[in-house]
DNA sequence: GCCAACGTTGGC
DNA sequence: GCCAACGTTGGC
């Protein structure tokens, strides 16, 4: 089992967003990143678990606990001309953008910003590395266990 | 393949 | 709104 941090902004899908989704499962539309592309499709497993963050907001941060809840499948934005994700390069018969549908388990008392920098344990967490824009990234089981007691 | 220009992310 | 950092594009 494999672990992940996931962003979203809150005023396009925020965590209560998620919780009031059927089964509380919405799907990661929207990324349009190689490399966070590449972990949906090469590297997540159902029940991988998640932690869901908020970004571009108020209040960074870490802000509930969430699974991976289905194989990777195509993104339907990028087909759709009205939608701002629309890619008119991807043709349906090799689209280029994936997704996974995450569903989330519980929220979690804000973990904000400051204080996954201010935990010297966490330094390495990716998400926290110096100009990374990478809106999914890999979290140790260590890191994992710190923020979650799991 | 190089690299300048441009666009995006995301914290502040 | 600013700007650092990074990814992508496209001319050559």
């Amino acid at each position: 089992m494999n672990y992940w941090l996931m962003k979203s902004e809150p005023e396009e899908c925020s965590v209560d967003d998620a919780l009031a989704a059927p089964d509380a499962t919405v799907p990661w539309v929207g990324v349009r990143n190689y490399q966070a592309r590449n972990f949906m499709r090469d590297a997540m497993r159902v029940g991988d678990g998640v932690l869901f963050y908020h970004s571009s907001c108020a209040e960074p941060g870490v802000v509930g606990l969430a699974r991976v809840a289905s194989a990777p499948y195509p993104d339907p934005t990028q087909f759709d001309p009205a939608s701002p994700y629309h890619d008119a390069a991807s043709r349906p018969e090799a689209p280029r953008w994936v997704l996974v549908d995450v569903q989330v388990l519980r929220k979690l008392p804000t973990i904000t910003l400051p204080m996954l920098r201010g935990n010297p344990a966490l330094a390495d967490m990716v998400v926290l590395k110096k100009g990374n824009r990478l809106s999914i990234t890999p979290v140790s089981a260590e890191h994992w266990k710190l923020l979650t007691g799991t």
